[in-house]
DNA sequence: CAAAAACCGTACCTCGGGTACAGCGTTTCG
DNA sequence: CGAAACGCTGTACCCGAGGTACGGTTTTTG
């Protein structure tokens, strides 16, 4: 690595961490470049303004969550040959992946840039939204290979399963953070495992006492 | 009303109209006081800095969010005995109004505050924080009536249950609006209300064959 | 009618984003 | 080896937004 482009990821590292606890608006450059060790001169030849930062730290970010889910949903399907199983799998590790972060979940800079601290330019909106659609193929990619073993138990949208994945851990983010409480993230992807499992897994499902009439 | 109540409402009602477009950090108070036809010795008569505007916003938005809650889920009660049934009323009545929303939902001050653009005190944290844990406990006592009558069929702990209403909602709420897709905030509710149901529901649920299709 | 409430106007301070350049040491490449 | 490109430093300056200070004015209300 270049010594530009190693004072560049310095500065995305510095900033991404000051956001997530701050905020972008909050957080501001001479703060960075303080931290960085670089003049205000040196900050903005790597970036023209703030929002080409914001740019390339949603990539970064991006990037990054991209590897965890690689890593958590391939090894549940190294362990197990059925699609509902593997991802069963998956979100048990993804769960733990969440707990184990020693502060709790960072925080997302998605919902960060969606809840607009400044205004960013569309490009830096349009990285967002395309990303988040990223996810959500590949998680609906995933479901439909389920559904086809597994019919579904209740008439869901899959399109919209997928999206729930994406929003349970958005708002269980924004749950553990407001609370202070970083298992409050893990349970809410548990608890979309049980949704998952419920949905698709047997009917004979061990039910603890007799059916209720409704 | 006074005519001093009148202006303070009319700066918050035009606050949280900007705040919830573009952001805290990006809604000035400049623009503030421009649209509600006051100068700034005006503004600062009624709130002594932001950080007290923001906490006068969040309080009139728990209110607000609070009847929406008492009104859907009221008449849920009002047309069904049954607990279970009530609440799933509740859910769907909830799902049209987030749907009827002309633009979508203007989004979530609660999370707005969690991705805090500018640096809020402890106090407008903790009213946030209070606020959210309040609708929690709410959500918790109604699956507790159900669960008495209907045992679930998953080992969830209904408090993470609970939780993941406004996780959903939250969650939903930042999709939508990254999406400019008003009715996946809907689509969320009703696939948690499907959830809901399957958790508490009658084992007897119908099967569809096939797979649902996109 | 008088006091309190609800403002207006002006002036001024600070901080953060951002621009504009001029220059300087190091690396790279023909 | 020399020139160009790279990766910065330093200074100076502009602007918008939050915020303070304070005196004056109108409007409400008891």
């Amino acid at each position: 690595m270049g010594k530009g482009l190693e004072t560049r990821e310095r500065i995305l590292a510095i900033a991404e961490m000051s956001v997530l606890a701050k905020g972008f608006g909050a957080t501001s450059i001479d703060e960075v470049i303080a931290e960085a060790g670089l003049t205000k001169s040196g900050f903005f030849y790597h970036f023209k303004d703030k929002n080409e930062l914001a740019r390339a730290m949603l990539l970064r970010y991006v990037a990054a969550n991209d590897r965890v889910f690689d890593d958590v949903f391939g090894r549940g399907r190294q362990l197990s040959d059925d699609p509902l199983q593997a991802f069963l799998i998956g979100l048990k590790l993804l769960a733990e992946v969440m707990a184990d972060l020693p502060n709790g979940h960072p925080g997302c800079l998605i919902a960060s840039v969606c809840y607009q601290e400044r205004m960013f330019d569309r490009e830096v909106r349009a990285i967002a939204a395309s990303s988040v659609q990223g996810w959500n193929a590949r998680f609906r990619a995933t479901l439909d290979e389920i559904a086809r073993l597994h019919p579904p138990r209740e008439a869901v949208d899959l399109d919209t399963v997928a999206d729930m994945m994406s929003c349970i851990v958005d708002g269980g983010i924004i749950m553990s953070k407001l609370m202070a409480d970083p298992r409050r993230l893990e349970h809410q992807v548990l608890a979309f495992r049980s949704f998952v499992k419920m949905l698709f897994g047997p009917a004979a499902a061990v039910r603890p006492v007799q059916p209720a009439t409704a």
